[in-house]
DNA sequence: TTTGTAAATGAATGTTCATTCATTTATATT
DNA sequence: AATATAAATGAATGAACATTCATTTACAAA
């Protein structure tokens, strides 16, 4: 027994990344594409080519791996989010950068929108809230400077999110057709998000 | 062989109404409690009273019970939705109504309403849309008429209903707390209904 | 009261589920 | 090369699942 046994020990075999990772895509699509009962365990440890008792190293049990799943969404989607935006900036050029922000991760990861989506309607959400406070915090400062700033009415933060974010969730949704309303498709292009913007910011404004 | 036998076999025993009731709404309390993996045929023929047997005289499987359930609350969602309402309607007063007849379906129904959005919101959609025509016929003629009479600017239909609903049903989400934001709790008030739908109206106004 | 019919049932079936465990494998250090 | 350790495994387990079926029950007409 070396000095080093109770600090560090290396003598063992090292994990593969890369098995952790295919799990945590692998059980997004399938609950995007089947939804929540869609996902077995023994069908997730089959797509992502491993064995049944592998997912239960790196995972306590279904619950454990949904809560993963939904804490590494949400940290990817605060980081995006985040990116260039600052609760000092004006509020119209604020939320647009919010508006990009949050379209831009969409696009770049919309099985995990999806499932983010899907896990926040349905019931069974254990709030863990652990890493949230920077985020919603920033959020907050900002639009209590726009009311304080006069570039937005006072009102209750659940109409602001409302009024901001409900528009836009929706254009995303009929976007990803998970809500067809006719026949045809529709993209949700810059042009049209700032036509909406243009929108907000007239309804929001004092 | 009596001469109605072809025509009318009343020598039965007669359905008890109440039992496929109490399937009906048992099956959506358990989807809104548990999600969709909490329904179970046994443990919703037991919370039903009946024997799982029973359930496949009204459904023919799970499948078809979850799409009864859907059609069942569209219909009445409906129902409630075209209450006083005219397409010929000035554009503020029909848009009223309709935030009016969609919450107060909401405040009645609140279980058949969170089983609807998550159903919608669910990928195993069988997208029947029998008796829709009616409904969607008139929304469309509504605002077509309101861009005509310029009471609205022109726009997509996707993009004015994320801005016409898409607000009220984040605040509804808001108040049946799927979502909560701060610690306490939103309310949903008329005040606050009549505050969201002047800023949306300014919103959609050419 | 008898009778035909569909409603209603409880037990049974075979399948799939989450989870566990005894064993094997890979690796970083010695 | 030897070793210690955790990673990784496949097979196994018991519970819960959707669905079926041979019976029984209740009812409306005769």
């Amino acid at each position: 027994m070396n000095v080093h046994s109770f600090i560090f020990v290396p003598e063992m075999r090292t994990r593969d990344e890369n098995k952790e990772a295919a799990i945590r895509e692998k059980a997004m699509k399938m609950i995007v594409d089947e939804g929540f009962d869609g996902l077995s365990m023994q069908k997730l440890a089959k797509a992502a080519n491993v064995s049944p008792a592998t997912i239960y190293i790196y995972y306590k049990n279904r619950e454990d791996l949904l809560n993963q799943l939904f804490n590494h969404v949400q940290q990817t989607f605060y980081d995006v989010a985040l990116a260039g935006f600052d609760p000092l900036l004006s509020f119209e050029e604020g939320l647009w950068i919010q508006w990009k922000n949050r379209l831009k991760f969409i696009l770049k990861y919309p099985i995990h929108f999806q499932f983010y989506e899907q896990f926040r309607n349905s019931p069974c959400i254990n709030h863990t809230d652990v890493q949230i406070s920077t985020f919603k915090e920033s959020m907050k400062l900002f639009v209590m400077n726009a009311i304080k700033k006069g570039e937005m009415k006072k009102m209750e933060p659940e109409i602001f999110w409302s009024v901001a974010y409900g528009t836009l969730y929706s254009m995303v949704k009929f976007h990803l057709q998970e809500i067809k309303m006719m026949g045809n498709d529709f993209k949700l292009t810059d042009a049209k998000m700032k036509i909406a913007f243009e929108m907000v910011i007239k309804a929001l404004k004092p």
